[in-house]
DNA sequence: CGACTTTCGTCGAATATCGACGATAGGATC
DNA sequence: GATCCTATCGTCGATATTCGACGAAAGTCG
């Protein structure tokens, strides 16, 4: 039977400790209207299964100083990895999203889903074995895909890359090994989810803007991550631009903004004129060496990119936009670009309490995203539940 | 004390009868967890309430046959009112959004809040007496407003008609005649919510589009609806489109596409041309008449609400458009201009899901949604709690 | 028409929650 | 630094709520 009612137990209580801050048992008998002997029995439970600690003492009011009780981050750990086209970034973090262990691998996505996911099983064993946390310590796994994903099944759909992944049954893989949750979602979802995380927690409108070799928006909306009926929310990069015109795409139309502002297209142009470079990472490098060109043409991307944000902002009426991906590694420039059309472009009242920003949350914004989807179902009353309170 | 926790009340269990879909006590039981004859003392109480009522008997299995118990949706009324520049709809509705009586009138949004207000206040003792209702039977008031409104406060906020209005505490006002819930929202909000109630109750992801003298999209984003920052999500009408260029728009900045697809616009080429109309409704008349020249005019708007429309498919991933305003009145051709450039822009995969239809709610849609807004409201735990359960 | 099946309402039993009380651990006062 | 005061903590009996069983009720099926 599934326990959608019945009393309050420790599950329903731990909902109150699970922002890390802590509290007295005074405290949460006022938030949850119980008695405080009920609550203390509660707290018990949750003390041995070692979801929460006592956390010191608060100051005292006149009388007995009050017990401080906080979830216990290092209780249990998630795995949180970032799986990208080249790379693969893999954690393993505590319950507050604190990587423990982390390794950065060249990986090939176009294996296919056995070879990239057995891979992947292998290296969280590893990682778990080096953090010397049992494997019944896990409690979730968060993995970001570089395309679309249908977020409730955890299946690929219609991937541009990532050929083999279309309807794989991701979580299906994963759970012959470890019988937890396993959550998938786009890996730029899960980027603006960590970059709220690490930056922005207050904000419940945000824009992450990854510029990369593709160009992908990760919206919250509302509070919520926004992915749309397809999953394929914020998939901007073949949104047509008036300074596109005449330009193919690799997806058949003329004038996308990934022809013109993704990195491909940038390194061609700069090629055109003798900059010997292939990659985006050497891109980044020939910004950073004060190349004018260079500059030019990022700031110029920055541009492009600002005209379909401009629709954005009036369409979402966000807080922030962050920047991030491998090319705003190139230091301000793109994000100069933005903001000069954006700000200009928007209405007033809704560019003035907008900020448009790099990133913070960086390299790492993939799997402290990953971190957070996977925590936030390991810690929901469900999820809980199962842990074993 | 603010009850957080407690027991299974009877608000609870009201939970599992908001649809207004008959249950049997057996299956409440089911759902809830709870025994049989807890869910009958539930039961009974909602019952003294007239919040439900016995719908006949289901099918009998082979023994006796099982009670069916619904929501009751004549127990209450609420308010739905969607105020407009020149005219306001006022609406008695019942608890399943069911109109038991409504107005028409002119009013002048200009005159400012105290007086509209007053208006209002009166208008709805009026419907009232003539629905045979007691006051005491309202359980909440929903507004709509032709303006962005902060919606947990419930005050427009730099509305750019309605002078006076801006951060008048609307809520305060009402509640000085009626002590219930009152909730506000912007008017396209509001349709988007009617809509989907209307129409397309099981899509997470649609976009209504309020095409008249301003254009406006309510967008409802992974079920919920996004009202932004500052409540201006889905403010397009000041989005630059390429064949604006050189047009001049009242907000100051020129390209706008409320300045060449608002119905101001087309009704001034069309003067220009030798047609003596100025206002939508004769625009719309023209239109139907099959003036060609008024046909193409408004086919042309479609299109350019579309260049827009294809960047928020791209952002929003919906699974249904529909087309609302007076002008949508005016039968397909909006739809058929908006249809041409948003199936011919959209990535396949986007576009083969997508719907792009007139709307359903028609001019009901802002009465409906404001309806839904105050039920929703009302049948809450907390609202529930109020009414008496 | 009687046996069977399933639901409904009632009531005692089981369980969970509450409130009070003494113990505990500091601060305040002299 | 000893004593009083205050506020929290853990325990335990009292209380309220929920459960499960039982008989009555209301149909179906043979």
């Amino acid at each position: 039977m599934v326990k959608i009612a019945g009393g309050f137990g420790a599950s329903e209580l731990f909902q109150f400790l699970r922002d890390g801050e802590p509290r007295t048992r005074a405290e949460l008998a006022q938030l949850t209207g119980l008695a405080r002997s009920t609550i203390s029995l509660r707290i018990d439970e949750l003390l041995e299964h070692g979801l929460v600690t006592p956390v010191g003492e608060a100051v005292s009011t006149g009388g007995r100083p009050p017990a401080q009780i906080a979830l216990n981050p290092g209780a249990r750990v998630v795995v949180a990895a970032d799986l990208g086209a080249t790379h693969g970034r893999v954690a393993i973090t505590d319950l507050s999203g604190t990587v423990l262990r982390s390794v950065f691998e060249d990986l090939v996505i176009d294996n296919g889903p056995e070879v990239v996911l057995d891979w992947l099983v292998l290296t969280i064993n590893r990682l778990m074995v080096e953090c010397d946390r049992p494997i019944s310590d896990l409690v979730a796994v968060g993995i970001g895909l570089p395309g679309p994903v249908e977020h409730e099944s955890g299946r690929p759909t219609n991937p541009p890359i990532m050929p083999g992944w279309d309807g794989y049954d991701v979580p299906a893989h994963m759970r012959r090994t470890f019988s937890v949750p396993i959550l998938v979602d786009n890996d730029v979802n899960i980027m603006a989810l960590g970059e709220r995380a690490m930056g922005w927690p207050d904000a419940d409108n945000i824009i992450f803007v990854k510029v990369s070799t593709g160009i992908g928006l990760g919206i919250i909306g509302g509070g919520v991550l926004q992915r749309g009926a397809q999953g394929i929310a914020g998939d901007i990069g073949h949104v047509k631009i008036p300074r596109g015109a005449g330009v193919v795409c690799k997806c058949g139309n003329e004038g996308c903004l990934e022809a013109i502002a993704g990195s491909p297209a940038i390194i061609a142009d700069l090629r055109g004129i003798g900059r010997d470079i292939t990659t985006v990472a050497e891109l980044v490098a020939l910004v950073k060496s004060g190349d004018t060109s260079a500059i030019q043409a990022v700031r110029q991307a920055g541009r492009d990119i600002g005209e379909v944000l401009t629709v954005c902002v009036s369409i979402i009426n966000p807080s922030v936009i962050t920047i991030g991906g491998a090319l705003a590694q190139a230091g301000e420039h793109i994000i100069a670009g933005v903001r000069e059309v954006v700000y200009s472009r928007s209405t007033p009242f809704a560019a003035e309490h907008l900020s448009i920003v790099q990133s913070r949350a960086g390299e790492m914004a993939g799997v402290a995203g990953a971190s957070i989807m996977a925590i936030e179902r390991a810690l929901s009353p469900e999820g809980i539940e199962g842990i074993g309170a």
